[in-house]
RNA sequence: GGCCCAUUCGUCUAUCGGUUAGGACGCAAGAUUUUCAUUCUUGAAAGAGGGGUUCGAUUCCCCUAUGGGCUACCA
C-alpha cells in the first residue's frame, strides 16, 4: 500500500452542474494527487438512470478546466482503466454482486418498492423505525428465507430483484479517517443496502464505487462529509470482497453551508443568495439560467484561492496562493472538521487582489470587448494606460467602465455635492485663469502640466485643494479618479480645454 | 425518532495544557493624497453551558445544548 502510486478520483454524478462545494472536493483531490506525484482521475457516476441531466458532464469537464485542474484519466482523456463513465461499465458490476451472493455476503431480495413503502408506513404507524436489517430480512422475500428452488424460479420467470448487502448484527466497525481520526459504528444500526438492481441492470453507488475504486487502483478517497455514514458499509464491502489490503485511505471533507439559514449548500440554491454557487453559468435543460463565478467576472485563480482556504489553511499567515503553491503546501491533516459558511465579500477581496496583479496590457485585452459593445474606440496603448490608472479602484473588470468612462467621453452631468463644495464663484474665476495657463502649455505630458499648474497655483497662493477639485469637477464631472495630470495627458489638451469651457458655461 | 460528525471574533481560521487568545475579510477611526481608491496605523469584536482531570484548561474526558450530515431499488 505504502509503495503504491498515489491515485485519487473525483467522482461526481451528472445530475446537474457542479457547485462550489464539488469544485472544492475536486480541488483537494487534485492538490493531494499532484503533491504526491500521483494521478487525478475523473469518473462519472451515472448509475442513476432517473436523474441524468444532459449537459452536466460537459459542464463538469469545463468547470475543472477553467479552474486549471488537469485531469489525468477520465472520460475525455481516456486511460488504462477506461471507460470512466459507469453507465459504460455496467457489464462489470453484476459479476461482483453475484460474487457476494455466492460467498454469503449478499442476497437476492424480491420485495417491490410498493411493498417496502407499505411496510415502512406500517412501522411508522406503530411508532417504530423501519430498517431493512438483520432483524427484518428474515421475514421478507429474500433468498435467505426462500428455498433455492423458489429463488431460481423467481429469477427464471423474470420477477424483479435486487441484491442487498447482508450487514452483520452487532459488530463494532472501527474505521479510520485521515481528517477525523477513528470513527466507530455498531453494525446493528446499519441496514442492508441495495447493491444492484435488476430493473435497470445497474449497481447502486455503493457497489459501483467500491468496485471501480478497486479496479482503478485508487489509493485515497477524498469526498464530502455526506458520505461518512456509508463508510462502514464500504469497509464491510472491501472486507467481503477480500480486498482489505487494497482498501484506500478515506478523508471526509467538511461541508459548505448555506450563507444564511440552515443546511448544506445545494445545487438547487442556484443564485438566490446574491452570489453564484456555480463556477460557470448554467443553463438548465428547462432554460433556467444560474449565475457563474466566471461570468460574474471572477478570475479562476481568485476562485481557486478562495475555495482552497474554505476548510484548509497552511498554519501560516499566507493567504495568497497560486495553484502551484497550493500543490506544494496542501495537506489533509490541516483540513478543518467543521462546516464552513462562504463569505462572498472575501471572494471579492481575492478577486480585487488578483486583478491588481494583472498587467495593464492583459487588463486592456479584457476591457476591450466591453468597449466594443459600447461602440467606444481606443487604441491599445492608451487603453493599457487607462487600465493601469484605474485597476486599484476595481474589483472586477466589469467595474472598469464606471471608473473610466470620463476618459472616453465628456461628463454628461456634474456631481451635485462636488459642485456645492468646489464650484464656488472664486474657484470659477480661478478655473477661467487656469484655462489660459493650460492653453499655453505646448507639450501636454504629465510632467509638464503638473509642474506648470503646481507652480502657477503656488505663485498665486491659491488653495491647492480648491483649485484642483474644481478643475477635476470640470473635466471628470465628479470627485473621483487618478491624478488630474494623468487624466489630462490621456484625453489631451484640446479635450481638456473643451471640457473646461463646457463646465464654465453650463454649471 | 435512530446513527454519525462538529462547536474560538459577524464570516474564514491560528492555537497541538501555561499566550495581553494571533491573522484575514468586513466594520470604525486616524495618517497620506488635489478627489475617489490604494497604502499605512489604530480600534471594536471570540473560546456554547455545566461538570470533571490537572498546580494550571480554549486545548484532554463526560453530560447538556446547538449546528450539520445520513437514515431511497439518489449520489
Amino acid at each position: 500500500m505504502e509503495n503504491r502510486r498515489i491515485r485519487v478520483r473525483f467522482a461526481p454524478s451528472p445530475t446537474g452542474p457542479l457547485h462550489m462545494g464539488g469544485v472544492r472536493t475536486a480541488l483537494y483531490n487534485y492538490l493531494f494527487a499532484k503533491q504526491h506525484g500521483g494521478d487525478f482521475i475523473l469518473r462519472i457516476e451515472d448509475t442513476d438512470s432517473q436523474r441524468f441531466v444532459p449537459g452536466a458532464e460537459d459542464y463538469i469537464n469545463e468547470a475543472l478546466a477553467w479552474c486549471g485542474l488537469k485531469v489525468d484519466e477520465g472520460v475525455r482523456e481516456g486511460g488504462p482503466h477506461a471507460p470512466y463513465r459507469q453507465s459504460e461499465r455496467r457489464a462489470i458490476y453484476l459479476k461482483y454482486a453475484l460474487q457476494l451472493v455466492e460467498s454469503g455476503s449478499a442476497y437476492y431480495a424480491f420485495d417491490t418498492p410498493a411493498e417496502l413503502d407499505a411496510l415502512r408506513a406500517e412501522y411508522e404507524a406503530d411508532g417504530r423505525t423501519f430498517s431493512y436489517n438483520y432483524d427484518v430480512r428474515q421475514r421478507l422475500n429474500t433468498s435467505l428465507k426462500l428455498s433455492d428452488e423458489e429463488v431460481q424460479k423467481k429469477l427464471a420467470d423474470g420477477t424483479p430483484w435486487v441484491i442487498r448487502f447482508r450487514m452483520p448484527e452487532n459488530e463494532e466497525i472501527a474505521m479510520n479517517d485521515l481528517i477525523r481520526g477513528e470513527v466507530t459504528v455498531n453494525s446493528s444500526t446499519l441496514d442492508d443496502k441495495v447493491l444492484y438492481k435488476s430493473a435497470d441492470e445497474l449497481p447502486t453507488y455503493h457497489l459501483a464505487n467500491i468496485v471501480d475504486d478497486y479496479l482503478m487502483e485508487i489509493t485515497h478517497v477524498i469526498r464530502g462529509e455526506e458520505w461518512l455514514p456509508s463508510l462502514p458499509l464500504h469497509y464491510k464491502l472491501y472486507e467481503a470482497f477480500g480486498w482489505n489490503d487494497r482498501r484506500p485511505w478515506f478523508s471526509h471533507l467538511p461541508l459548505l453551508l448555506k450563507p444564511t439559514g440552515a443546511g448544506k449548500l445545494s445545487k438547487r440554491d442556484g443564485d438566490k443568495f446574491g452570489f453564484p454557487v456555480f463556477p460557470l453559468e448554467w443553463k438548465s435543460p428547462e432554460g433556467e439560467v444560474s449565475r457563474g463565478y466566471r461570468e460574474d467576472g471572477y478570475f479562476p485563480e481568485a476562485f481557486v484561492n478562495m475555495l482552497a482556504l474554505l476548510g484548509w489553511n497552511p498554519g501560516t499567515e499566507q493567504e495568497i496562493f497560486s495553484l502551484e503553491e497550493l500543490v506544494e503546501q496542501f495537506s489533509l491533516d490541516r483540513v478543518s472538521k467543521s462546516g464552513a459558511r462562504f463569505n462572498p465579500e472575501k471572494a471579492q477581496w481575492f478577486n480585487a487582489h488578483y486583478l491588481r496583479t494583472k498587467s495593464d496590457k492583459e487588463l486592456a485585452a479584457l476591457y476591450q470587448p466591453i468597449l466594443d459593445a459600447k461602440g467606444v474606440k481606443a487604441d491599445p496603448a492608451t487603453l493599457a494606460k487607462i487600465c493601469g490608472l484605474i485597476k486599484e479602484r476595481a474589483t472586477f473588470v466589469s467595474d472598469f467602465w464606471e471608473l473610466s468612462a470620463y476618459f472616453f467621453e465628456a461628463p454628461k452631468g456634474y456631481d451635485e455635492k462636488a459642485v456645492a463644495k468646489f464650484w464656488k464663484p472664486e474657484n470659477k474665476e480661478r478655473i477661467i485663469a487656469l484655462r489660459e495657463v493650460l492653453a499655453g502649455i505646448g507639450n501636454f505630458s504629465v510632467e509638464n502640466t503638473e509642474k506648470t499648474v503646481h507652480d502657477w497655483i503656488v505663485a498665486r497662493e491659491y488653495p491647492m485643494g480648491q483649485v484642483m477639485n474644481a478643475f477635476r469637477l470640470a473635466v471628470v464631472g465628479a470627485s473621483m479618479g487618478p491624478s488630474m495630470f494623468e487624466i489630462c495627458a490621456v484625453i489631451g489638451k484640446e479635450e481638456t480645454l473643451r471640457r473646461i469651457d463646457h463646465a464654465l458655461q453650463k454649471v
